[in-house]
DNA sequence: TTGCGTGCAAAGGTTTTGCATGGCA
DNA sequence: TGCCATGCAAAACCTTTGCACGCAA
């Protein structure tokens, strides 16, 4: 859907740059915008928008909304850490955001597939829920 | 946080009756607007918002985002009457929403809890792929 | 009659779009 | 040089708020 261009610009490096250190916490627009403003750079919220938007395109970026938290959230995810296949589950407390490798769910992608032909897109599914750690608290 | 009041009016009825018409389907305030325009029954938008945030409140209506669907989402969720789960599949090709009930999926629900420590909230899960019709296309 | 409910209008946010300019390749 | 990227301004939305009036109890 969008274009395959790549150019590689200052504003897109810093704001990958940025998405990267955040080490799995989400951010919104705002956040980001606020950032390089307080550090002297200025990047126009649009960019920040079209960039983020293909980043999401392309799998490296997550996008979602939270409770509470006003405007999309958007976050870093480096695919090439987690070769295999496998699973996204959002805690909805903590806000961590967990990978996981499950036999049983690409038995149930099966399943979906066979008995209600429905042909799944991994990539985009997202589990939310509360994890371990919340759910004992 | 909201008054404990609870008004019997000709608006409040109709929007009640009308989310629960829907068997769980989801709708956002847009799409209920809409829906009372087309019938010529005139319902204000605050109204709308402001009845909603108080079935929320008081747990009567679920409410999330999905992706692709501006707004928010409602879902009349009355467990009485639907005591089964059912799960959310959309197509990315023709965009149709298709409700299904799964057993091998409340297995995987229940999976993923034992196994992986997660409480799944199945009111926020959805499907991303190709629908049945469309593959064969 | 009292006080909550309603809905218009306006405000406050977020996100998108048009377009001229800037900058990468 | 040829395009794509950028960012300002404005538009398009979604949602909330203020306020006067309507209406249930």
């Amino acid at each position: 859907m969008n274009n395959a261009t790549n150019y590689k610009t200052k504003q897109r490096e810093a704001i990958h740059s940025y998405m990267q250190s955040l080490e799995g916490r989400h951010v919104t627009v705002n956040q980001i915008a606020n950032h390089f403003d307080t550090i002297g750079q200025k990047i126009g919220i649009t960019t920040i928008y079209r960039y983020l938007d293909k980043l999401v395109d392309e799998g490296e970026v997550k996008k979602y909304t939270v409770d509470g938290v006003t405007g999309a959230c958007f976050q870093y995810v480096d695919e090439r850490e987690y070769p295999q296949e496998h699973f996204h589950f959002k805690c909805e407390k903590c806000g961590k955001l967990i990978h996981f490798e499950c036999e049983s769910l690409k038995h149930t992608q099966l399943h979906l597939l066979e008995n209600h032909g429905f042909n799944l897109d991994t990539a985009k599914l997202m589990f939310y829920g509360t994890c371990n750690q919340c759910s004992n608290r």
